[in-house]
DNA sequence: GGTCTATGTGTACAAGTGTTCACTAATGTG
DNA sequence: CACATTAGTGAACACTTGTACACATAGACC
């Protein structure tokens, strides 16, 4: 018989999240994921979903929190190793693709809720972008870069820099995860975009009413 | 009794591709939605969808084609309204703007399919986006803006500027249809992010083995 | 030890799903 | 006019779906 055992608190719940990422992993956009379907792939029965979520976007929101984490993970990582800016943007632009890498499924879960059916879960992503384009703000004013920008500019920049690199998580998600050449390109690409934006930057309100 | 009349060519088609559209437009996801569903809504017996796709990811690959027709229309407008650069930017954004409201549905699609289930409609998607970014290098060529740009540097600009503006998409449909303060916000964010990469591109070989 | 709560299980059901089949009417082509 | 093709219909199929209910057990607390 099966054993009803309680297990470690929250396994199920984990297990019931990591499913839904599976199936993300897989291909599947997390839109079209059903609850049974979910229990399924979990080797779950299907009413132990309600004991955790309410609802599929309820499962979706706590993704998002746990997205955050991922996220924060990441800075940390970057802020550790490129402490003295020289090839600031290659560094951080690996670190990304590195942890994009590692974290395929809940990359892919974040590509696809910008443009998600769960308003909740897409203010959530967006507000995780903001948070992050604000801390790569606070980290460009502590490295004394950038410094003729205004407040309001370098906000404006690194949220840019920020919605390209998410963008760049489209091109990364779509070639296979062991493509290391198109890796490479994009990883190449996505640094040129950004270099270009900071040369932007660097020129900025100085001609900001130029032609064009 | 139900008429069996055959109507206008082609009409059931073209109702069942509307139907997913406006699905879409109320806040759905494509890859959420079922054959009978769509059949529902657009007034139409499950069979009949089985007469013009073989499968709903048929049926997004065919919406993608007139995806395509929308955004060449889009580029004619602007390519006839801001001949003579000035306030091209802005010009430029503000018709792409109205194009997304007009035709927000389409839209919608769009930025779903970006990291949308179906292979196919992504790349299909992804292809219409290089198409209309290599459109605008040529038109940058011929108005002989940024001739100082190898081609290949041209062509990453305009990469660059076709994402940052696919981007905003996702900010101005996830704003209500009718609020025109967020929207002109939206248009004036998108105006500067365009105006900072070219400013980058207007400075760049001349320093691009900047520090940074 | 008794009781409460959280978490697990199995069964059940009505509704919705994709797809097949046989049938019918309108149209285009000879 | 005859006839093949196209585009519509309704009924039926075997599954899957979300959700409700009753029940079991492990651990927490008194």
């Amino acid at each position: 018989m099966a054993d009803k055992q309680r297990r470690r608190p929250g396994e199920t719940r984990e297990k019931l999240m990591s499913a839904a990422l599976e199936l993300v992993g897989k291909g599947r956009h997390f839109a079209s994921l059903g609850i049974r379907e979910v229990t399924r792939q979990a080797g779950v029965v299907p009413t132990s979903f309600y004991r955790h979520f309410r609802s599929m976007d309820d499962l979706g929101l706590q993704l998002v929190d746990e997205l955050g984490l991922v996220l924060r993970r990441m800075m940390r990582e970057a802020r550790g190793n490129v402490l003295q800016a020289d090839k600031l943007i290659e560094e951080s632009v690996g670190i990304f693709v590195a942890h994009a890498q590692a974290n395929r499924s809940f990359f892919m879960f974040m590509a696809q809720g910008l443009a998600g059916e769960s308003r909740a879960v897409q203010e959530g992503i967006r507000s995780e972008m903001r948070f992050f384009a604000s801390e790569l703000a606070n980290d460009l004013r502590r490295l004394r870069l950038m410094q003729h920008l205004s407040d309001a500019d370098l906000d404006m920049t690194c949220d840019l820099v920020v919605r390209t690199v998410a963008f760049s998580l489209t091109d990364l998600l779509s070639i296979a995860a062991d493509d290391d050449y198109q890796i490479g390109q994009v990883r190449k690409r996505t640094s040129r975009f950004l270099q270009m934006i900071f040369v932007g930057a660097g020129h900025w309100q100085s001609e900001s009413g130029t032609a064009l």
